[in-house]
DNA sequence: GATTTTTCCATGTAATCCCATGAACACCCA
DNA sequence: TGGGTGTTCATGGGATTACATGGAAAAATC
């Protein structure tokens, strides 16, 4: 197998005895990063979530030979890039199998769901190089932040996404006068889920 | 067997002993891209597009002594190639799998579906060569363009794919609400579940 | 034998690998 | 508690390779 990285999942530290159980808590993107993108267009995707990409890979059932890939796409209604790991590509397929095959509808979705992606591939140092066309999208320059969103993850110019979040904030302020503290409506709620909330979902 | 461009499945590596099982989750093609067209009307396969088919050959059990050949047909209702690999023809059988032998039925369709059909080879430095009347019927000057659609992928004169893809994205908008965020659909994904774009919808 | 088709080779650019560096952090032991 | 000591990991740069593309040699077709 090759190595993504320095080797896989360094940072949580294999001592924890309950890794089987935190195991699980771990396997979504979470919390945000900001890294530089060089001269040749690298970025280093955040430790943790080379961990989790590595884990998607897994989780079929079988660890693969191959490194762990990117599927990347622009966001549909925002300046960034929508990105996951194999978890996310099967997302998509369920949602064409919905469809019958040879359908002019199946091609027309299929062109924007899987004709827009781009398949990065992480390199052994844990980096991928945004293509022109992404960096474009999003706005890219010098900075690019990770946002975690669970499943998947965004990809912002990093201004682009303190204003962004900065928004969201609000509506969740908004929110929560209309539904009162409870929020029934936020499942996943305490532990894990509640960050990524605050960044965008809102919206 | 036949090298095809620049050795097998380099990049993804079939060192993996489990290959059977990560098989399923890349055998996709996936994302576009645009390739000049000589002028002895040959062009490079991306890539990666390569890399799927010649995963499709190994995996319908009987690998075949020849190289890696395209199955490539005119699309029924638009100005495109619609090309794959033996995965595609596969499918294609399915389809008239469901008829009766010998019907009048699976006799036309039949005709509808493999007349004309051709089987594009391609060489070692991973190049076909479109057949006239396949170029006619799409268009093709001196660039074209290569869209996965995930099973399958289509050939488009770049100007007129770029038109197609606006309306695809549109569509797309208007079925993400129809997807909506309880991705109830059931794909892939287990617990977050939500489609490709559950975290920004509202946006 | 002439024309078309296929194989082979050559090339430049862009992507990828590999190694080095240095900062931040976790751990150990006094 | 505080100063080593070892890791983790983002980042930079040079060397190498992958790959699209153009053209010539070799087959094949007529």
């Amino acid at each position: 197998m090759r190595r993504l990285g320095w080797g896989s999942v360094p940072r949580f530290g294999r001592s924890c005895a309950l890794w089987k159980d935190c195991n699980q808590g771990m396997d979504r993107f979470v919390s945000t990063f900001t890294n530089r993108i060089d001269a040749k267009g690298r970025v280093s995707v955040p430790a943790p979530f080379r961990a989790v990409l590595e884990r998607q890979l897994g989780d079929g059932g079988a660890q693969i030979g191959g490194a762990a890939s990117i599927y990347c796409y622009p966001a549909l209604d925002a300046p960034a890039l929508d990105a996951g790991g194999e978890r996310l590509a099967q997302t998509i397929d369920g949602l064409l199998a919905g469809l019958p095959d040879y359908s002019d509808e199946r091609d027309e979705l299929s062109v924007a769901l899987y004709g827009d992606v781009q398949l990065l591939s992480v390199d052994g140092d844990g980096r991928i190089v945004v293509p022109e066309e992404l960096r474009r999208h999003a706005g890219l320059e010098t900075q690019v932040t990770f946002v975690g969103l669970g499943q998947k993850f965004q990809i912002w110019a990093p201004e682009r996404f303190e204003e962004r979040r900065q928004r969201a904030r609000e509506k969740v302020k908004e929110h929560r006068k209309l539904f009162g503290v409870s929020g029934a409506k936020g499942a996943g709620g305490g532990a894990g889920g509640g960050g990524p909330d605050d960044a965008n979902s809102g919206a």
